[in-house]
DNA sequence: TTGTACGCGTTATCAA
DNA sequence: TTGATAACGCGTACAA
């Protein structure tokens, strides 16, 4: 006895195959290259998926063809604008190449990274991109198994698997760190959120503190628990002047954060750069236009985005088999604004 | 002769089958139900999913049981707070239960969102989640067409397909026109970004100009092109005060618009609230914090997500046949703050 | 150029 | 409870 399931009684292939009066084969050839069935029967076939209305199925498709035009995309926070600003880049560069993207977030929650990874894997994934490049064991176990390119973004180091785009953390918060040196710092300080899980804010902490500290200077380091925000700036703030009155400089591990020290600074009548410097990270849309204007690292959060699609596209599409594992330093760029202004030996005690 | 294929030597559910000695079916039954099996075969199977590092073909089980668990979500853009906070909070609530997002964003180019739509309807996705609730007829037809429940988000109006979870920009627009008349507005100017395409933040402004109108006051609207950024806000009140010296309030499409409205206006010595009041739609992190905080409207971007994803799960996963079409008002709040106080009598001229 | 037949890795059905 | 087997809808090698 037959078993009929096909209960969705959707439009296949088939019935357009039927109804333009040629095989499914044809209409499967048509739909990938229109110019390889004969003119007779091409406007058929597509006359026939017009008034059909139909809609290929991905997912047999891909079963069959042995790979899915997805790509899937973990970040630690859809919240932070650096990571919103790649992914929509990405999207955009993904969707050209008709690729689609299938979008986690960790929230910084150790494990979920492990967990994300492993769905994605699950629906057989053209590429994988995940951000950083410290990942717990599981983790790279499950992507050493993919047959996928890995893609690791907004990080350097360690071992890459097929593709790193980023660059170090560390060497921003050097160059932030250089920086105030050069304008004079002395009694400094560093606030960052969440440095425990966010190991790039905390890599940026690192580069800038021991820099400062060969420079015979111990910064004053705040670590300030949940979201970066201006509040959180603007509480850390209070606490340094508390702990600290003498305080001149402050460097934050994210623009959001040194907003709301603009923002404290402001309501205490403490005028920066003059009676304190600050400095950010990330370049946001509001860092050049603040009062003053912020000095900060810009990491070209959206090249970083298109490199990234662009290089797995090729990848994917050329499949030289067995390519070497690629590095792309994206670079930064230390923006110097008027919030960190050199400090006037008169101004000094 | 038999056609050997089988290039991918991606492990099975037949090999854990074959290493557990037991069917391929009992295999599946484990994976949806593991106390369907006895207790004998059961530890078998689980180890021998972990020896070979066994993950589940989604598309081969999409395939079969012809459901998939994705779902499409449209959104205009990214880069705009309101929406990844909505995205992050659906996201989540979809993972719990199971389920893929697959994110695609228009960047308010036209047609983009019915291209959007077609690629997740070729997904045979669960539910579909769009922005708003104007769509072009193309998009309209493939929704309807849909096979899955339609949610639409952000905005009311219109015959809603399932679910729709917004509130009317009009009436927040209407609401932030009351305040200002109640606080003395007399010269009135309101600033938004692209509202051509916006369409959300076109009817905010014409909640607000027709509410001025019908007091009397003729608003001066000031559309700007681009994203809404900062600097569209500080270059627009520059416009303004040019053409429209003696303004003495503005709105504000959007939070990040006022913000360089209150930075502008600093940077001009002009203060806030006494010589300008300002006010701004979406409450973003900063605005509580910002010199002034910023009066504004809180959307309840998250609460959007949460409850979209919510009752599509339970849609979904108790699918009481033809359900009736149900709309959420999720509301919004006017939160008034120091940049909108009342205009005192002797301040005016 | 067009058609035939098989296989992709699962789920669902039904018999044992 | 377990297992054999037929779909699911399409890609593709190969024959016509």
């Amino acid at each position: 006895m037959p078993r009929s399931r096909r209960s969705t009684n959707r439009v296949t292939m088939d019935d357009v195959a039927a109804r333009a009066r040629v095989s499914a084969s044809s209409v499967s050839l048509f739909l990938r290259n229109p110019d390889a069935v004969s003119p007779r029967i091409a406007p058929r076939i597509k006359q026939a998926i017009e008034v059909l209305g139909y809609v290929p199925n991905l997912l047999a498709g891909s079963l069959a063809a042995a790979r899915t035009r997805a790509i899937g995309v973990v970040v630690p926070s859809l919240g932070n604008a650096f990571f919103s600003a790649t992914v929509a880049a990405m999207q955009k560069e993904f969707d050209r190449h008709g690729y689609q993207l299938l979008l986690g977030a960790t929230e910084y929650e150790p494990g979920r990274e492990a967990d994300l990874v492993r769905t994605f894997l699950s629906w057989s994934p053209t590429a994988l991109v995940v951000t950083g490049c410290r990942h717990d064991d599981e983790t790279r176990t499950l992507l050493r198994s993919a047959r996928a390119p890995v893609a690791e973004m907004w990080e350097l180091g360690e071992q890459p698997f097929d593709l790193q785009v980023g660059f170090s953390h560390y060497k921003a918060g050097e160059a932030v760190a250089r920086h105030m040196l050069e304008i004079g710092a002395k009694r400094v300080a560093f606030i960052g959120a969440r440095m425990k899980s966010d190991v790039r804010a905390h890599q940026r902490c690192e580069g800038f503190s021991r820099s400062m500290l060969k420079a015979g200077i111990d910064v004053h380091i705040e670590n300030v628990p949940g979201d970066a925000s201006p509040k959180t700036g603007a509480h850390a703030l209070a606490d340094i002047l508390r702990r600290m009155p003498d305080v001149d400089s402050i460097a934050c591990s994210n623009d959001v954060i040194a907003l709301g020290v603009l923002f404290e600074a402001q309501r205490r009548g403490l005028a920066v750069p003059q009676q304190l410097r600050v400095a950010g990270f990330g370049d946001l849309p509001f860092s050049e236009e603040c009062v003053p204007p912020l000095t900060t690292v810009q990491p070209r959060a959206t090249q970083i985005g298109l490199s990234i699609a662009r290089e797995l596209m090729e990848r994917v599409e050329q499949p030289a088999d067995e390519q070497e594992p690629r590095i792309v330093d994206s670079g930064f760029e230390l923006v110097i604004r008027a919030s960190t202004q050199r400090i006037e030996a008169s101004q000094e005690p």
